[in-house]
DNA sequence: GGTAGTATCCTAGACCCTCTAGGCAAACCG
DNA sequence: CGGTTTGCCTAGAGGGTCTAGGATACTACC
């Protein structure tokens, strides 16, 4: 039997790019084992259960994202930080769909995607700095921002733009201009 | 055999039940089956096949939602239109956290779900119409708005706002008027 | 009221996915 | 070089999807 030298990690990382080849739902551990000529339960010495990957191929992309992230965020503050954090979200999502959808699971609080998940929540929050809001303001405008930038990145990914000729980038770029401006004249609590 | 008498819109009515009780990914045709005493063979007499189940309950619930924002937004317009919509859809979804699952998969243009769908579209447009865009202006603004909303509902629904103490309903009552004095101020193109 | 037809439901079975139990053999380690 | 580890295997249970073909409750018409 000529042994593969199989490992979660890169189960993990085939899982990921399967995911955004055919789709995260239909990333099977059968579709895995037949992708590496391996027999199905011989995955399950490595990962836990199906859920468990796809914990994992969650948190590799997490990290991927916050990796990036925090790159093209480097130097960057107000306006700039908010477009590099936008434009990096969009774009990983676009150039992999699977991989995004793997993030919006239902994550367990205890699971391998718990840390890079806070890890995002502190770059979203370091962008707001610059806009210096009181503490209660400051959820608010985290919450709307998530709310925004996933809901768009979501419906566009999705299809929901398609249906109007004008370009997705445009509306993209007249988002990403109003929140700045909503952020920078941010109402009295 | 004591005969059901079953239909196509008993399986849909009873399989969005099921989708708010057990979560829209836990139905299947097997378990709607069950439900009713039957052997799983039975359904698909009634119903094409699974993804056809799943695009008849994204119409149902397509369907209820917008009679509800219709009847809650007649006679208004401006912001008190803009709340009437925004809060319906939220109620909406947290009573029935199946059925805006629902909603939310990818759906064939030419499946049960692709009318009503359309009648969303119509209700989104309209509340714009008190705030005299031009229609480059409507198209972002519509974009924009569909991406807050359903955002910040998906991310509620999901747990994301309760690792923080402040109640969301005050972060959505906030993120509403800065979506009404977005509307009112909207940029030139 | 008998009969013809249709709609509802059934059994049987193929196929795929998940996951456990138990076994063999390659690789590593003292 | 013998012992342990572990990567992979076979076997099999259990559940979901879906097709083919058959039995039977209802309906409608003469």
């Amino acid at each position: 039997m000529p042994r593969v030298g199989m490992t979660a990690d890169r189960l993990t990382q085939a899982a990921a790019e399967l995911a955004d080849e055919i789709g995260f739902a239909n990333v099977t551990v059968s579709a895995l084992a037949r992708h590496f000529g391996l027999k199905d339960a011989s995955l399950y010495s490595h990962i836990k259960n199906a859920k468990d990957l796809r914990a994992r191929v969650a948190a590799l992309a997490l990290t991927e994202l916050a990796d990036q992230v925090a790159a093209n965020m480097a130097g960057r503050s107000g306006q700039e930080a908010l477009s590099a954090f936008a434009n990096t979200y969009r774009d990983y999502a676009t150039q992999h769909p699977g991989r995004y959808a793997a993030m919006q699971q239902d994550l367990d609080a205890d699971g391998p995607a718990a840390a890079p998940a806070r890890r995002h929540a502190a770059l979203t929050l370091s962008i707001l700095h610059a806009y210096n809001l009181t503490p209660t303001a400051e959820i608010d405008a985290i919450r709307l921002l998530g709310a925004t930038l996933h809901g768009y990145i979501t419906l566009e990914l999705t299809g929901s733009f398609r249906h109007t000729p004008r370009p997705s980038q445009s509306s993209w770029q007249v988002a990403l201009t109003a929140l700045h401006t909503l952020l920078t004249n941010w109402p009295e609590d």
